[in-house]
DNA sequence: GTTAAAAGTGAGCAGAACTCATTATTAAGA
DNA sequence: TCTTAATAATGAGTTCTGCTCACTTTTAAC
């Protein structure tokens, strides 16, 4: 009362409030991680109260539920859009390997808290990073079942073991960036999964044998031909 | 004092003690996870007081480890015997994808504890999961390296990336399994596994098509020479 | 028996997520 | 412009839990 009225700055509306503790969020949880990151931390960062980030988050979960669907819905839909203009299930597939790539290795505090918390179950609610996972499990899938259709992938495979192995690779690379730091050779590696998961590991002896065979007698009826 | 010293009961060796309190943690952590089971439920379980446990383990999280690693050690022991009746790279690549199936089917609790910290990091300590994956993994590779060298597997196969491939797939089997508790058919999985990670995903025609051709056409000059 | 070392105890500390009574601000109606 | 009900913000306080430590009990060496 005593301090005249004159600083009186007027609030910032509900969503730019929101946006605010978000980022703060994001930000804390970055640098210090999930649990080592406090609510008063990210308080303090926002310039708020902690009270004030439970009027708009149910918990500290929550939010990091929330910055994490802000990443990848961003992130989705460029995908989606992308997708769009490649023709062909393979060439989706390995754009889909390749751009996932891409973005791990460019946000090493972003795999520490996609990893950390990947497979935090929490009782009831469905884990918001299992969904974004399972997303990408479906796109990779459609690509696949569509190149079954179109008969440049076996009949015989299995979408969703397909969709694991790679999804799985694409995580544990993941992670060891994570760890060491060391950057991803983001072709190299493409490539590794992309020629494993297209023509498998075994020896091609098998075929080659039988080709090598076909030439040999294709020669002797050259040769056979040539006196003529 | 008023009560006489009747019941002196001795107490129990180190190697004893250590066992209850490890056996007392994998129990309620099973039961209540990791989070909601508290020191407090493990002591009252294993008939000790709170403190007692921290005369053996540094942290909840030390605790934890040695449930992991009892649980491991059994498993590798078993394994690495096994491997060694085992003839030839591919079976026991195969040997080893079939068994880490059997051992995720039989106790999902333990499931949802490995899969639930397998990713976490917590700064210095090198992760326990970490190691054992890292275990497997090498295991693995070591067999693909082995069949690379045999000439059964492709010279230009990243054993890393294969192994990422199959150890991400066969985690996120575990990790579907935990979820929804929907029981793993081994045979099926590992099949699928075991195919992809031979030959691939891609369909032969793209080879067998022009090579059939290819025969036909020396067949026809074939039958064209043979009048003369 | 004496006593020093080892093992066990549980009240209490510390730190962090979360609550809620209170205060400040906004906005609608007179 | 003033009143007032609704909304937003606050931060001291609650609770929960991992962990500590001064103290007690037991063991074992002499």
């Amino acid at each position: 009362m005593n301090i005249a009225t004159v600083t009186k700055i007027p609030r910032p509306l509900k969503k730019q409030r929101i946006d605010t503790i978000v980022e703060s969020a994001r930000s804390i949880f970055c640098s210090r991680g999930f649990e080592k990151g406090s609510i008063e931390d990210i308080a303090k960062d926002a310039g708020i109260a902690e009270g004030t980030i439970y009027r708009y988050f149910d918990s500290k979960r929550g939010l990091l539920d929330e910055v994490l669907r802000r990443h990848y819905s961003i992130l989705f839909d460029d995908i989606e859009q992308t997708l769009l203009s490649i023709e062909g299930p393979r060439n989706r597939l390995r754009y889909l390997i390749r751009h996932t790539l891409i973005i791990i290795s460019k946000d090493r505090n972003m795999c520490g808290l996609r990893t950390l918390y990947l497979r935090e179950s929490d009782d009831k609610r469905p884990s918001l990073s299992h969904d974004q996972n399972r997303r990408m499990a479906v796109l990779m899938a459609n690509e696949i079942k569509a190149g079954m259709k179109e008969g440049s992938f076996r009949p015989d495979t299995s979408p969703s073991i397909a969709c694991y192995m790679i999804g799985g690779a694409l995580e544990l690379t993941e992670y060891s960036y994570m760890r060491t730091g060391k950057p991803i050779d983001i072709d190299k590696v493409t490539d590794s999964i992309w020629q494993t998961i297209r023509g498998g590991i075994e020896s091609r002896e098998a075929t080659t044998g039988p080709l090598a065979r076909l030439i040999e007698r294709l020669e002797h009826v050259t040769d056979r031909l040539d006196p003529m």
